[in-house]
RNA sequence: CGGGGUGUAGCGUAGCCCGGUUAUCGCGCCACAUUUGGGAUGUGGAGGUCGCAAGUUCGAAUCUUGCCACCCCGACCA
């Protein structure tokens, strides 16, 4: 490993390229635009993934697979939905390889041809509405509560670990309902166990809102969203959560019976987070020292650090350190005693700092004479010494990583408060976005037009309409038009 | 996919313009010793198809062409 982190203020993206890569998160694979997730960032998300996976489960939806390959006719059949895909879509054409002529490498063979080929998944929508039909009659299969995780593929020219590849890893929600209003609660309760979840456990403070027609989803009738802001002001997409009308239903030919006899067309949402939730977390939180992961989500909560001379000591420590350990683990925290010799306390401190373990214990000699261990936590990066005598250490640590997820979020929520700007002129909307930046709460006429002009020229988009955004007379930023309420506009990822 | 840049050991680099001994330095790695409360020190050692391919040349890391990968800026996107 070696030393020292671009900064922040200096060269943001450089910073976070590097981070990601220098705390074991990710790297790049020897396949154009793949990453490969390593152990340490596989094991936050797989810590992500079971915290979501348990609220799914608690609101009333089920796990099952469909497959990673889509019969091309099937992505036509809703027109929105294939425009917004096809032109990131892989396709499979042949279904066998052969040896070369010469036998100097593997050809694919021209004779195996696929009668239609398939696309690898950049969404299951399809497929799986395509199962959904032969899954729904009555009234009574319903409501269809379904989720999957899987990987799907987007063929993105411009990637970045974690925030853009060619195949990330995910999960997607697939509902179906009898009514349109059931149908819109579902794609609303989602959005909001994601908020949620991006809340308490990822300590991110979001904004929760729906799309404008330009940003919602390919075969949507209204997107809802998830934002969070970014250290360095820009915005980025967390989760959505969609609306879909009868849309997928139609073009699948799902009808059900009313209870009154009919058939009708079924009403359907679909939901996701991705990996890039990764990239969110790391750039919510983390500084010049490294990672800073908030305790709920990270592998290693509690790192143990013996500071000795000679072997004799080392065994005394680790005594020490096995008692904490296991008052630590009877609480349910996971704790790691990094017993290395072939490493310096120094070393080890700055590695856990750059990996974002929240709370630190060095035990050492003195420490063993006074009955005490020095805590640090990752945050603040402050120190304190606390006697054993006075405290009950599982207690304290608990409280200690409980008072740490707190603070992380509240200096999250503080940033984020305080670069959401209301603008009332072109002017200062463009000046604030440039000097300031962060999101840009103003009046907007509502037409596709102008959110389009105002994006051309300042590159700024329109995040999301708030769900809290109150009633308000006002004149279009851009245009002067007539406007009911503010919208969120800010660069995004 | 357009414009710009970079590619030399695991990582970061010098050398390239002006072709010519055994390709430079730092970190990391291995061994031993001394060290251990904030990224240790010394001594010795290992590690290279100079991104890939073709060409020019007596001779290519260096010149030419093509390709590939990555980074930055655009268009597209979760």
């Amino acid at each position: 490993m070696s030393k020292g982190l671009p900064k922040r203020s200096e060269d943001y993206s450089l910073w976070y390229n590097e981070l990601v890569k220098k705390a074991d998160l990710a790297e790049n694979s020897a396949v154009r635009g793949c990453m490969v997730i390593k152990p340490y960032g596989y094991s936050i998300w797989e810590k992500m993934q079971a915290e979501l996976d348990r609220m799914f489960k608690e609101t009333g939806h089920t796990n099952a697979y469909f497959p990673l390959f889509i019969p091309k006719s099937y992505l036509s059949k809703e027109a929105s939905h294939v425009e917004g895909f096809a032109k990131e879509c892989a396709v499979v054409t042949h279904y066998r390889l052969k040896n070369s002529e010469d036998g100097s490498e593997v050809i694919v063979d021209p004779d195996a041809k696929l009668e239609e080929e398939l696309i690898v998944r950049p969404t299951s929508e399809t497929v799986i509405w395509s199962t959904y039909k032969n899954w729904i009659q009555s009234y009574r299969d319903l409501p269809l509560l379904v989720n999957q995780w899987a990987n799907v593929v987007r063929w993105e020219m411009r990637t970045r670990l974690f925030l853009r590849t060619a195949e990330f890893l995910w999960q997607e929600g697939h509902t179906a309902h009898a009514t349109k209003q059931e149908a819109i609660e579902e794609t609303v309760q989602m959005m909001h166990v994601y908020a949620t979840f991006a809340e308490q456990f990822m300590a991110l403070p979001v904004v929760k809102g729906v799309k404008t027609e330009n940003e919602r989803f390919a075969g949507a009738e209204d997107t809802y969203c998830i934002e969070a802001m970014m250290q360095d002001g820009k915005a980025l997409q967390a989760g959505t959560s969609h609306f879909l009308g009868q849309n997928f239903a139609k073009a699948f030919d799902v009808k059900f019976a009313t209870k009154e006899g009919k058939l009708d067309f079924v009403w359907g949402t679909s939901w996701g987070v991705s990996t890039r939730l990764m990239g969110a977390l790391i750039m919510a939180h983390s500084d010049d020292n490294g990672l800073v992961l908030p305790p709920k989500l990270a592998p290693i909560q509690v790192v143990i650090v013996p500071i000795y001379k000679g072997e004799e000591q080392l065994d005394a420590i680790s005594e020490k350190a096995k008692e904490l350990m296991a008052a630590l683990r009877a609480k349910g925290i996971s704790v790691k005693f990094d017993n290395r010799d072939t490493h310096k306390p120094g070393f080890k401190f700055a590695e856990y700092e750059l990996k974002g373990v929240p709370v630190r214990i060095a035990i050492g000699p003195k420490d063993l004479e006074n009955n005490s261990v020095e805590i640090a936590r990752r945050d603040l990066l402050s120190k304190q010494t606390v006697s054993l005598a006075d405290v009950e250490i599982g207690t304290f640590v608990e409280e200690l990583l409980a008072e740490i997820q707190d603070s992380i979020y509240q200096k999250a929520k503080t940033f984020q408060t305080e670069h959401i700007t209301e603008v009332n002129s072109w002017e200062e909307f463009q000046e604030v976005l440039e000097k300031k930046g962060g999101f840009l709460s103003a009046h907007w006429d509502g037409t596709g037009e102008t959110e389009e002009k105002i994006k051309t020229l300042t590159k700024a988009t329109i995040r999301c309409i708030p769900l809290d955004a109150k009633e308000e007379a006002g004149t279009c930023i851009l245009t002067g038009q007539p406007s009911a309420r503010r919208v969120l506009f800010a660069k995004a990822y």
